[in-house]
DNA sequence: CCATAAATAGACAAATCTGTCTATTTATGA
DNA sequence: TCATAAATAGACAGATTTGTCTATTTATGG
């Protein structure tokens, strides 16, 4: 048992290298400005490494995916779980993005960056980039179903209406660089629950 | 004056099959997935005359934003108009991007996918993204503002609102292939105002 | 200690990329 | 008709791309 954890931890190690080098450079350059020889350079591991783990860029990019994707509902969770009202539960998902991008240096959401790049030439990241948005809305509407907003608007519509701002905001965020928009959306949804 | 017209005629022909070219395959395919030999044999014109209109790629990339962006506000600015009431001119915006992402197959916003794939290594491709979405906000806030709403929200928290959620509208149909978040939208605002 | 597996460095192929350049043909307006 | 400008075809350079392959070194577990 012993063995195999340190196997796997070696092995881990230098993936892990690839994916975090990977993930940086993918969402700060754009995964087609990104080259396979510069990601090997920066993640300091040889080629035929990579390619042992990833059989092509593309395999690299859907893993990446997952990884974010992961990633992304971990923090959420925690950060909603720090709330105690239901209904502060909602407004901190807008603090939480701000937050985000502003350690991302709004470089806006890193699904709708990687669908926009490769969603059309491959169809495995399109649907990776629908199970995160799908994700996304399920979540969200848990969090209104136990809300107890004041159905303004029934609980599909808020549901709705705060999965569209969150991602109209944050794509916002990406042109105008800053965190307006996503205040706003919270004010905004704050007046209807 | 009769010869300066046909020139610029004759000059037009040529850089209007190569920002048709650009056009539909930097939306399709993307700008990085797109080289300029592709657009020369699609447009079928010679090279040397491609760069005699455009000194680069990125030159080509912020030409065709700036088209873009005429033609996106002229469709749009006719949808509105043949709407008479101020509040449903409010609900037409939707109702028009519906129709647009349809023959779009689902693209999303070109210009949000355009800041997504060369936004961050050319100032001049955000810059003329920025005007882009300073544009619609303006647009819209005229609109919200002429439209008798029954202010639930003020006339800025309204236009704030409605250009959020067609921005992540369009980012959600992008992803999903369809316009329920965009009827979703609709539905929403039309409660709202 | 030894066999196996993993990681490394880097050359290499084949394709593709942007941009330049030359030589030729076409079109234009006076 | 004639001079000028524009468009064409396509070779070419030089850099870069993904992916393969070989040879070597390192690390591991038994």
């Amino acid at each position: 048992m012993a063995y195999l954890c340190v196997m796997k931890q070696r092995g881990q190690v230098v993936v892990d290298k690839i994916l975090d080098t990977a993930e940086r450079l993918f969402y700060a350059q754009g995964y087609s400005n990104t080259g396979i020889n510069q990601v090997i350079e920066e993640a300091d591991i040889a080629k035929a490494s990579l390619y042992k783990h990833f059989d092509t860029k593309t395999d690299l990019l859907v893993a990446y995916i997952q990884r974010t994707h992961e990633r992304w509902f971990n923090r959420i969770e925690n950060a909603v779980n720090e709330v105690a009202d239901p209904k502060d539960k909602l407004l901190a998902l807008f603090d939480h993005h701000v937050e985000r991008q502003e350690i991302r240096q709004f470089g806006g959401c890193p699904f709708i960056k990687a669908n926009d790049e490769a969603g059309t030439s491959d169809p495995r990241v399109l649907a990776e980039i629908q199970l995160t948005k799908q994700h996304s809305k399920d979540f969200i509407k848990t969090l209104v179903v136990n809300s107890g907003h004041k159905k303004l608007l029934t609980d599909q519509e808020l549901a709705e209406l705060i999965f569209i701002t969150l991602e109209g905001a944050i794509a916002a965020a990406s042109v105008f660089k800053q965190p307006t928009e996503l205040q706003s959306a919270k004010q905004i949804i704050q007046k209807l629950i």
